[in-house]
DNA sequence: TTGACATATGGATATACCGTCATATGATCA
DNA sequence: TGATCATATGACGGTATATCCATATGTCAA
């Protein structure tokens, strides 16, 4: 029996797997990922639209920034944020599906 | 300007999203998903494979039953686990090419 | 029914994480 | 240059989360 058997991720792929997931796991997060969805904005925007304190959206732009889920552009003073590509979407997007879907179920 | 402007998920979508996030945002998590992504097994099995603690892996995976991620399938003493749809896969598969995309830049 | 196997659960502790407050950096304008 | 706007960072306190150990539940076989 040579690899038949299921290899599981090594561990580095995991951890950086991991990584990835981490930062969508968190409500306010996702909250910004989904506005983020619809195009670029800049941190007082986003702050100013979700009502909540530029210090908090900055520390949880930072975890998405680290994770690569979104980049920036300065412009001026004003920083832009982005999705960094179409992953985040489709992760987004997949995700949406699933719990829509169990949603009767729970 | 009615609602030109992004309208960002409900406070329970995002904290219903932020849960199956949250479940896929551990490594060990993650190395249970990509072993049933093969098919389904039962928990001494993946205990064993993985070498971890039958404790472990049972925490482990009610975690992943709670949010709907893997079901199980009693068969006489054993239960067998399997991803609860294709979404699950979906996600694993996504995420996966995102961080191999962007291993580069790091 | 007893024993052995398969899985689940509970408690305890250590660690990680989020939000807040205060402050720092960086850029523009007067 | 000084004042102000835009954003980032650091420290800290409360809360959640993971892991370990011990034990409980459930199933089968004798």
């Amino acid at each position: 029996m040579a690899d038949l058997e299921p290899v599981a991720l090594s561990q580095i792929q995991a951890e950086r797997l991991a990584r990835t997931f981490k930062a969508l796991g968190d409500p306010g997060r996702l909250v910004l990922v989904s506005l983020l969805a619809h195009g670029e904005l800049c941190v007082h925007e986003i702050a100013g639209r979700l009502d909540r304190e530029q210090s908090a959206v900055s520390h949880q732009l930072r975890v998405l920034r680290d994770r690569q889920l979104v980049r920036t552009r300065r412009e001026g003073r004003h920083i832009y944020y982005e999705l960094t590509d179409d992953h985040v979407r489709d992760l987004f997007e997949v995700a949406l599906a699933h719990v829509s879907h169990s949603e009767t179920t729970r």
